[in-house]
DNA sequence: TCGCGTGATTTCAACGTTGAAACCCGGGTC
DNA sequence: GACCCGGGTTTCAACGTTGAAATCACGCGA
């Protein structure tokens, strides 16, 4: 005897228990051929009986898909991904489909193995959230499995994206610091290489100035603080808790300080939480003189002290909107890419009133 | 023509390009029989010319496997599962698995249906963590397929389990209190109904009673604090830092209010969370007047004002340890069933030093 | 009474892969 | 020279399911 596995009961098994075809068995189950409520029950009740369950990969084989899809994220630890995952586990569910998870680390190589579709053919579709691959990266590696890239990282038109708008949201967070009377901002999380220029801080960073701007102001060079550069080691990448918190201490460190800081708007939330920490074991009254906002909206921030305010990002919407996206081209894989907006809403709270 | 998928290559068509037949191309594949240099040259060129990726629907049908597990967890928006599924991933992919994620929302029929193998037979195995179900509905409801539970909520000697120890743990985050010279203690997070009787919150509770009892101490039931039963709307369950705020205020709302109170054991770090800011809202010095520990060590912990002292189990190794436990299940069907058990330690901060 | 349509059921083949076994061939061995 | 050995390769069948088409039973109108 082979050494398969638990060897469960096939059509078959039950067919012959119902003296029937098991083709019979298979219409009961599909619903899609009549079938007489006589043989009906018989056939539920050998079902039952053998508590028999379909086993997907001959349907998947037959059928060619397999009503599975792939979430890539870069850190399942990080409450935005894993706030994400809800959300996409959530939406494919909803249209019958399970969600397999990738993390990536923010990889490059496993980035890219994401966007051509892994070694092997599994699921109908991939969603993938990428932090380290750029554009041509993307678009030479990917493959024939149906892609959807998540964020704002890529801007290839050429894939289906789904985005929430980063430049616009920050543009709001710092139009609301602005609108309470800050007049000297800061930038916590631009990041070191320019060479990214697509990275969804620097959008948040351009939001950042495109605010400022319009209000006739100009941000101090010295406030505006880049996160270290990214770090494999690191469990969590580089926009952290620790890094927010070592970034503004290092601030205070500085000569002048604040100098004259009121207001700093966080690349993320967890940034936006260290800074928090820093400000406050630094003896610096939030939001008394400084004003904080982030990005995100983790469950976390509205306890954080003082809580925090943030830019809440609608990812049940972003969820539902990538899944049915990447359903579309697995019906049309031509069906030409589209690029789709997830709302966000402001969520004012103490640290920024 | 059918409205199959993209009808990717398939090993013929490599075979085709290669001048071999198609079980050559498979042999260098699997790199299960002798190829010759030459050949495998040739094969894989073919394969890297066409882009070929074997299906692994078809593998899975003809061995029995699809190197697929499935994690069903309450809610992946709680960091302690988010955590959880990271190192779940983690510990899979060491081992050439890919992990499904189920949630249940905590319901217990979809912890049923998880226990019993889903209705589909997709994954080689399945690690639950369960919340609502108990030792005979578990026993009753499971399938074939290999099943692994996590967590200490049920109790049947049956199931192979991995388990971090919930009484033990908690004795020692008490006692740590007790050492530091807090004696009137309370605990966050008993459980309404007695039934369940198996809960982990409950095995907690009985930890910080053992420890209690060692040191001849015994708690005001005043300082036992309730959580509001489970309700099925809330997103993240009833262990939520929104939950600990509240039942701490109204013990502060109290006539007596802290009532003597100096040390406050919670179930786990969410409650404690939300215990810190009830209590800084009231004005009570932590840990100067109450020290405060939690149970998880979630991230956002070291973050807390003040961070908190905690109980961090080790997720990496129990991970391991169910991935591992499953894997033989999946190896040999009527191995005997095991427990086992995934360190911990204690992390001492600010909250209770 | 015959044929016809429709509902119910079955037969057949195919999805792409791998285990098992057969085959082929050149290089020893006796 | 007959034989065996083993690396390299191929043939064959099977995994469990479903689309397509064939078959069957039966009532009904002509």
């Amino acid at each position: 005897m082979s050494a398969r596995r638990s060897a469960g009961p096939t059509l078959k098994d039950v067919a012959a228990i119902a003296g029937v075809s098991y083709r019979t068995v298979s219409n009961v189950i599909s619903g899609k051929a009549p079938v007489s409520a006589a043989t009906r029950a018989r056939v539920e009740a050998a079902i039952a009986e053998l508590d028999y369950r379909p086993q997907l990969a001959a349907r998947q084989l037959r059928v060619g898909r397999s009503n599975l899809l792939t979430l890539s994220v870069p850190f399942l630890s990080l409450p935005y991904f894993a706030q994400l995952a809800h959300a996409v586990v959530t939406a494919a569910e909803a249209v019958g489909y399970d969600v397999v998870v990738d993390e990536t680390h923010g990889d490059a190589e496993r980035e890219l193995r994401a966007a051509s579709g892994y070694r092997t053919l599994l699921s109908d579709g991939i969603l993938l959230s990428a932090m380290s691959i750029g554009d041509e990266e993307l678009m030479a590696a990917r493959g024939r499995t149906p892609l959807v890239v998540l964020g704002e990282r890529i801007r290839a038109a050429r894939v289906d994206r789904v985005v929430v708008d980063s430049v616009t949201s920050t543009r709001d967070a710092t139009g609301h610091l602005v609108a309470a009377g800050r007049r000297t901002l800061g930038f916590l999380g631009t990041v070191p290489d320019a060479s990214s220029g697509a990275a969804a801080a620097d959008l948040r960073l351009e939001g950042f100035r495109t605010a400022l701007r319009a209000a006739g102001l100009e941000a101090d060079p010295r406030h505006l603080l880049e996160v270290s550069p990214w770090d494999q080691r690191s469990p969590d990448g580089d926009y952290s808790r620790e890094e927010g918190d070592a970034r503004v201490r290092a601030l205070l460190a500085t000569p002048d300080g604040l100098g004259g800081l009121d207001g700093l708007v966080c690349a993320n939330d967890l940034l936006a939480i260290g800074a928090l920490r820093a400000l406050r074991e630094g003896g610096v009254d939030v939001p008394g003189r400084v004003a904080v906002v982030g990005w995100d909206d983790a469950p976390e921030s509205a306890f954080a002290v003082p809580p925090l305010t943030s830019i809440a990002p609608d990812l049940g919407e972003l969820a539902r909107l990538a899944v049915a996206s990447v359903l579309r081209l697995v019906d049309d894989p031509d069906s030409p890419p589209r690029v789709e907006q997830a709302p966000y809403r402001l969520v004012p709270r103490a640290s920024a009133p």
